[in-house]
RNA sequence: GAGCCGGUAGCUCAGUUGGCAGAGCAACGGACUUUUAAUCCGUAGGUCCUGGGUUCGAUUCCCAGCCGGCUCACCA
């Protein structure tokens, strides 16, 4: 009887006994350090510029060193040998002959597989085809693969110097599972991460210098707020209580904001008991900052600096492109009032419609499930249909009605909306931020008529935090707070599709 | 949760109007001392996602399930 992993088994069989025979020759084949000195892709660019300087032959300090990497291509010719070996920075082919390593080491490459670490020492030259090239004058194995990667075959076009993968890894699911040999064999994979942590850099460094102070507030809370969503739920058991993964950190960055430390935020994984597609992942990355003595107006500042900052350190211009789209982040970003924004679309002011006409209209757009939805549910599902996908270039939309927003400050001047405002870039919500209430008592009925809504079967309704009111009453002063979601941020900048394609390792069912 | 599409060799894919399962790359053996998707000769490799059903016979048709992708719903 065959079975699937059969084939691969024999593969491994084929290397094990190519440890076997490394072993008897007194190989170490799983190394414990190797001292590099060079690196793939400055290492050939050093070299060509020596070369153009006219200084690139028999000068070993510029041409020779040690290079680490993944052995990802061989060619043999018999008594001589390429291979292709990547590093962190790139590609270099080695050059083995015979002649100048030897018998006892030419013959050790018969040992050797595609996706095994090794290490050369050598010297730079340029073959007669021109390939800067590492001539090898010793090597040693740092560590055998046993498994084959699904390496693909790169194809370099000479004249457009544009690379095309054979083959290659490219099963969204297998690539999903098993991201470390995605990452081995996908180099735009690894460019995507590299980016995001550019960004994050970024993000950090903009705050930083601002005067705004990183912490780290708690992830295991007794009670879940600063959101609506349903959160993961687990166990203490010396304190035999139930506690909940955070689905924002708000709450305890406002308390932060109490005890005085009056600019603070947190880049944290936020928990979401909700469904899976290829915008939301179940733990995901949130930042949010708050600044004492702020209002929502200076908060939209602040993140159109942020987000040209971010989108220069991501792709070196203030700007993107995603799907098709090009986007600009120069302020000001275009400014569009929820309400006046959903008038013009519906024709009516949507604050004076009665109910059943927001509710007539939004069923005839076919937006799903309505049940016990109130009038804020209404108008955000009509905001969402007619006015949110024509948001591609960076809109804040702003000053939302109040039962959407019962952390929001009331607006000067409207009691039915709130200070707050939602950015929207290519159609989707990028960043949420409000003026944040600060009245211990307006912030108690917001709770209570959030709890109003939890006992009529809401489960994403919000919880009254007592002691989150408390802090309130030692008095928060005005505060502007905003969150940003970190991985759609990601996704925008380096123009992936889908979140998981940001994520390291996504969140994905359990395999067989 | 719903609809559509997909799951065949390690990887990328073809194919079977129901009759012994195919290619390229990777692997294995051989030739080759400047190749680069190296080339050339040869070899081996399969629970055709799983379980039922129909059938003389199922990888193919039917049903159920699992996993994934896309769209929708949910997620302010």
């Amino acid at each position: 009887m065959s079975h699937a992993s059969d084939d691969l088994s024999r593969v491994r069989k084929a290397r094990l006994e190519k440890l076997a025979a490394l072993e008897e020759r007194g190989v170490e084949p799983f190394a414990y350090s190797f001292d590099v000195t060079r690196h793939a892709a400055p290492s050939v660019a050093g070299f060509e510029e020596r070369e153009a300087e006219g200084d690139a032959d028999g000068d070993g300090w510029a041409g020779s060193g040690r290079w680490a990497g993944r052995m990802v291509g061989f060619r043999s010719h018999g008594k001589s040998a390429f291979a292709d070996l990547e590093d962190h920075t790139g590609r270099v082919q080695i050059y083995f002959r015979r002649n100048v390593l030897g018998d006892d080491a030419y013959t050790l490459l018969d040992l050797l597989d595609l996706g095994d670490w090794i290490g050369v020492e050598g010297t730079l030259f340029r073959t007669r085809m021109g390939q800067v090239t590492v001539l090898a004058e010793d090597f040693r194995l740092l560590s055998k693969s046993l498994r084959p990667l699904p390496l693909g075959k790169v194809e370099e076009d000479a004249e457009t110097g544009e690379r095309v993968t054979h083959s290659g890894f490219a099963d969204r699911e297998s690539r999903y599972r098993r991201r470390y040999a995605d990452l081995a064999v996908n180099p735009g994979v690894r460019q995507v991460f590299r980016a995001r942590t550019r960004i994050v850099t970024a993000i950090r460094r903009f705050l930083d210098d601002l005067g705004f102070v990183e912490v780290e507030t708690p992830a295991l809370q007794p009670l879940y707020g600063g959101a609506s969503a349903r959160p993961f739920v687990t166990r203490h058991l010396a304190l035999d209580r139930v506690l909940y993964l955070r689905i924002a950190d708000e709450l305890y960055l406002k308390r932060l904001i109490v005890g005085g430390m009056d600019r603070v935020y947190e880049i944290a994984k936020d928990f979401r008991n909700e469904g899976i597609d290829r915008f939301h992942n179940p733990e995901f990355t949130m930042l949010e900052f708050y600044q004492a003595f702020a209002d929502y107006e200076d908060m939209m500042e602040l993140v159109e600096r942020l987000l040209a900052a971010v989108a220069e350190a991501a792709g070196g211009s203030r700007g993107c492109t995603f799907q098709g789209a090009e986007i600009t982040f120069e302020r000001p970003f275009a400014r569009v009032s929820f309400v006046g924004g959903l008038r013009e679309a519906m024709g009516g002011d949507p604050l004076e419609a009665p109910e059943e006409e927001l509710r007539a209209r939004a069923e005839g757009l076919g937006v799903g499930d309505l049940e016990g939805a109130g009038r804020g549910k209404l108008m955000e599902k009509l905001f969402g249909e007619l006015v949110q996908p024509a948001l591609v270039q960076p809109t804040f939309v702003v000053d939302y009605p109040k039962e959407l927003s019962p952390l929001a400050k009331e607006k000067r001047g409207a009691p039915r909306l709130t200070e707050r405002f939602e950015l929207f870039v290519a159609g989707e919500e990028l960043a949420n931020a409000f003026s944040e209430l600060n009245d211990p008592i307006a912030q108690r009925a917001r709770f209570e008529d959030q709890a109003a809504l939890r006992a009529a079967g809401d489960a994403e309704a919000q919880m009254v935090d007592e002691d989150y009111i408390r802090a309130l009453e030692y008095g928060l002063p005005p505060t502007g707070g905003v969150g940003i979601g970190v991985d759609r941020l990601v996704m925008l900048l380096t123009d992936q599709s889908s979140i998981r394609d940001v994520i390291l390792f996504p969140t994905l069912r359990e395999e067989e």
